[in-house]
DNA sequence: TAAATAAAGATGTAAATGCATCTATAATGA
DNA sequence: TCATTATAGATGCATTTACATCTTTATTTA
């Protein structure tokens, strides 16, 4: 098998594991009534920084388009799950901060996305379905 | 580390790289004038099953929503991406068999999305990023 | 410093998505 | 066999996405 076969299988691998983790959690959460993983992400990321964070940062991060993030940003600001400020010596950006609804609904949403990420890893690695990434060599 | 911990940062790697690559690959196929790649994912199937599948086969192999797909399916065939025949013996079912434009297109798309594949995996590879796979243990 | 350029974020609009529901056919069972 | 239930796929409709563009403020450069 060719370094670049190798990789190939690898990918695979990685992209149905996490297709198939990812729209397990995210049927979980959606049947609970809550909000979708890019939601979450957005949540985590907030959290981790209480300071706040700005959208462009966010983006970048997340690897999210612009314009759609904006509208992402408005509809969990509406319902409550972050603020938007000023900010001091850049009248063109936002500083986005989570709220305490928003950390509690992210620890309710993580509650059941560690199920979804717990079984699907544990039943990926039964499976050997990373042995194609364990084999890649150096 | 439990092996909890160890799963969840086996998911965190997992999902940053796949989303990464998924990413890049999609920003240079839509640069490109090409489809994304769930449109490829959908030829692929194909092209491995010159008989055809028929949409159901598809959703539940790739994880498709049943409703957005058949409307996918629809403006690939639209595009002369696919043909839909009638199934002999099941009057509500649809075989769907690729085209030569669709293998042509996926050959042409494949040209693109390996190059992300093979260097967002060395990518990952480089930076350790599967080490938290490869220590899962057993 | 004034003009030109860039950067952050918002918005108009067309297309895509996803839920609920519908239609048509198949399978089940009383 | 006829009535009930299940399955495949399509469609109405409201929401979401993404491209292009716009507005506002910041930075650069002539």
């Amino acid at each position: 098998m060719s370094g670049f076969e190798k990789r190939e299988a690898a990918w695979i691998a990685l992209n149905r594991t996490r297709t198939r983790i990812f729209a397990r959690a995210e049927q979980a959460l959606v049947a609970a009534g809550y909000p979708r993983l890019h939601w979450y992400d957005v949540l985590w990321e907030l959290e981790r920084k209480p300071e706040g964070l700005r959208p462009k940062q966010l983006e970048e991060q997340l690897l999210f388009d612009q314009s759609s993030f904006s509208r992402q940003v408005a509809r969990m600001a509406e319902e409550g799950l972050l603020t938007r400020h000023a900010v001091s010596g850049d009248g063109r950006g936002r500083i986005l901060r989570i709220t305490e609804k928003g950390r509690k609904l992210r620890q309710q949403m993580w509650e059941i996305y560690r199920i979804h990420i717990d079984e699907g890893i544990a039943e990926a690695q039964q499976s050997n379905a990373f042995t194609a990434i364990t084999e890649l060599g150096d």
